[in-house]
DNA sequence: GGATCCTTCTTCTTCTTC
């Protein structure tokens, strides 16, 4: 095990992509933002251990070198496998620039926000088949780094539960995510107002799901102004299409919202993997598709909990949002290219 | 009515010491 670790290590697949990006969000308690200034050495009178430090800094205390830990690790552990493909650590970016928000649809009616929330079913009948969605396009253009960890966490899961567990497992989380998103959408169709969100919390929904409700219900006292459900929205110019979960107004704030379910406690922005890439992929589809007469700027990620237990809500500023935006061009990009080789390796094939 | 699509989720080193 720990030679397949280290030959893993030194190919590169467990460097990290320069995909995660930099931790800002609302919800971080301070004290967990800045661990730095909270240090133990902060305290320490520097100038008085200042010719400790330099001594210290300034002597080889190991006869070992980077030459003979090398040499040492080859003859323990065979000799060195490296990656075909290195690791990316220039900060990459996207060959096309496209905007996020259109500008010709910057003005906004002001009866905007009065009728019910639209919803804009999917229309793959009218040569849309070829358009590729956000889940595939992110499906796709996962890091290697993803892929080995979620095949490790899925070969742990088969292990523990068995194939057929593990199916069923699965099968559940999905069936809990839809029922939360249906229950969800029931609420927000029949309150897009935002006046009564009470619903919520004294209505009895299934047993799988009542947690989640609980879980999310003091979110939904900060939404208003409804003004999508579960809408398909399509980038006109770069030819994608996803689902919005929601567009409202959270915390005065006009958000896509994406609502989650999950397991495991997601207190930072950065627990949600690429949630906040798929959010800004929505915002910026919605703002370029023209059945949407205003624009989004910002995002909002709700993660929920089975116990009951606060729901986190990740809020993207716009800031935040035209970071995650230049990622997806990333993804985007890497995807065509996929794509287009795809192509050329199956039209080379049928010659 | 059946087939297909979009979603629904899943990941983050590991051990020792205090």
């Amino acid at each position: 095990m720990f030679i397949f670790k280290r030959v893993l290590v030194v190919s590169g697949i467990l460097v990290p992509k320069s995909t995660a990006l930099p931790l800002r969000h609302f919800s971080a308690p301070s004290c967990l933002r800045s661990p730095k200034r909270n240090s133990p050495y902060s305290s320490v009178d520097s100038e008085r251990y200042s010719s400790l430090v330099k001594s210290v800094m300034s002597t080889r205390v190991s006869s070992q070198t980077p030459e003979t830990l090398s040499a040492e690790d080859e003859h323990m552990y065979g000799p060195v496998i490296k990656a075909q493909t290195p690791p990316r650590t220039e900060v990459r970016t996207p060959k096309t620039l496209h905007p996020f928000l259109n500008c010709e649809d910057a003005g906004e009616p002001e009866d905007a926000e009065s009728g019910p929330p639209v919803r804009i079913g999917i229309n793959r009948g009218q040569g849309r088949s070829s358009v590729p969605s956000v889940t595939r396009i992110l499906q796709q253009t996962l890091s290697q780094e993803q892929i080995f960890y979620l095949e490790r966490w899925k070969r742990r899961m088969i292990a523990e539960l068995g194939e057929e567990g593990f199916r069923e497992y699965s099968q559940n989380l999905f069936r809990q995510g839809k029922r939360f998103h249906s229950a969800l959408e029931e609420i927000l169709t029949s309150d897009p107002s935002g006046k009564d969100k009470s619903v919520s919390e004294t209505a009895e929904y299934p047993p799988d799901i009542q947690g989640y409700m609980e879980s999310v219900s003091h979110i939904l006292r900060d939404v208003t102004a409804v003004r999508a459900i579960e809408s398909t929205v399509k980038h006109e110019t770069l030819n994608y299409l996803g689902v919005v979960d929601c567009v409202a107004r959270y915390r005065g704030v006009l958000c896509v919202i994406d609502w989650k379910t999950s397991e495991k406690a997601k207190p930072f922005l950065s627990n949600t993997y690429d949630n906040p890439i798929q959010v800004a992929a929505y915002a910026g589809a919605l703002n370029n598709d023209g059945n949407y007469k205003y624009q989004v700027e910002s995002g909002l990620i709700v993660v929920a909990y089975k116990d009951g237990s606060p729901a986190h809500a990740h809020q993207l500023s716009p800031e935040l949002m035209l970071d995650y935006w230049k990622t997806w061009l990333l993804r985007l990009e890497e995807f065509t290219e996929q794509r287009s080789i795809q192509a050329s390796g199956a039209s080379s094939e049928n010659r």
